[in-house]
DNA sequence: TTGGTTAATTGACAAATATCAAGCAATGAA
DNA sequence: TTCATTGCTTGATATTTGTCAATTAACCAA
């Protein structure tokens, strides 16, 4: 692993992450010291970063790429969430210094920064710019994670994947057309459903006019599928 | 609404407040300030005290009684938690500023303390004591939706079912019996199942040495039943 | 007590979802 | 190219869960 003033793109990787809303409100000094014990690493596919039970010896902040929490129980396996640039994971098993609830792995190749836990409890209780930001941050993640059980509670898996495919393509910029961003089985595992039942799923989406080809999504009939799907500000909007 | 310094009971609700780990390590003055503005209120049962989608007024804290939290979607409702003494609800839509992501109805006669959300956001940016004491409030919150989760992504409905009771257990003190604390209805809607299913899932468990006598609950056979439950600290275990 | 309301249970059935097995499609390595 | 591997799809079937209707049990007010 590479300390980060080590690294030959220190520069850049500092003001990028000098620029999240994590990291603004602190203090020059303070940031500098988070910095001073961080690595920067680059990773390939697939790898393991963390795994659930374990402690947390470092906050990951994933500035490139894209990784996936999972959780497994009883010989099971369940996808929990994406996470993309530029944020944090597993932040409040680190501030509380508590074992994951969660794995990580990179999907694609990734750029992570990562910071010792320890250094990032000190430099909470110091500053309170960086506390305030950690709050904005965590209350962000508590309301995703509510939004998803609701979710998971009200709708069938038709619906999840009516409702996943909206909000997938609002954040892809609202084309017609675009691009599921990893594969079936892993989408199939994020629904709580099955990769046949996905396969079926789609089948019958075709009704509403979604049409897909591998990867590629095209929603013919916009109106059709939101009439299926139902979204809801509180439960799809990922800003509100 | 009685202010809380025109409470009879405003020295021991005071006290009480004070000892909450959100509001020890904030400095004497700005927990005066926050009291300033409370108000202190004993609400009936069934009463409803914030609605999703609303605008967050007050941060609300449990005294006394209990408060649940539920959510709607599509003419449908689902029981999402339980809130108990001592402790808070709505936090990470008052920080925010930010709709509720639920609505919260009193199960009980409850004492509650509602806290203006200008006053929490305002002290929260004066008081890193409180601050970081927001944060830790936060990761609990953040990390038990991700237990919910994981509950409801893995486990069949009698699993869950199953979990609950030894979770209850515990938290009653680990007799082998104890009664449910809400009725039947509301214990099907947060395990994600009908009220239907849920008496179907009691009889099955009787083959695991679970006798119940409507709201008493009597775990005969202690092994048997986590054999079936298969609990994980990290589900179901409320500190970890 | 009575009657009226709601909660809880039961059975029959329907719908949703999971599982198993097979086959096809896409991908990458030799 | 070929083979092998993996991902995806399809059909048949089993299990789980939901729905509807009817009944019983519990509770409360008059």
């Amino acid at each position: 692993m590479d300390r980060l003033p080590n690294s030959k793109h220190f520069d850049s990787t500092f003001k990028d992450l000098r620029e999240l809303e994590l990291f603004q409100a602190m203090s020059g000094e303070n940031f500098e010291r988070l910095m001073q014990g961080a690595y920067l690493q680059t990773f390939p596919p697939q790898v393991d970063l963390i795994a659930e039970g374990e402690r947390s010896d470092f906050l990951h902040i994933v500035l490139a790429g894209s990784v996936e929490l999972y959780a497994q129980w009883n010989n099971r396996e369940t996808s929990m969430a994406t996470v993309r640039p530029t944020s944090t994971f597993i932040l409040a098993a680190t501030v509380k210094d508590a074992p994951n609830l969660m794995s990580a792995r990179t999907l694609e190749k990734s750029r992570i920064v990562l910071i010792p836990s320890p250094d990032i409890r000190a430099v909470f209780d110091l500053d309170c710019g960086f506390a305030r930001a950690v709050v904005q941050e965590l209350a962000q993640c508590y309301r995703s994670v509510i939004k998803n059980t609701k979710d998971l509670k009200f709708r069938t898996s038709i619906e999840r994947l009516a409702n996943y495919l909206l909000r997938e393509q609002k954040r892809q910029n609202g084309q017609a057309q675009f691009t599921l961003p990893f594969d079936k089985k892993r989408l199939a595992s994020l629904l709580a459903m099955r990769p046949e039942n996905l396969s079926r799923a789609f089948r019958q989406l075709q009704d509403f006019g979604v049409q897909t080809q591998g990867a590629r999504v095209e929603i013919q009939h916009q109106a059709d599928l939101e009439a299926l799907a139902k979204p809801s500000p509180l439960i799809d909007d990922p800003a509100s």
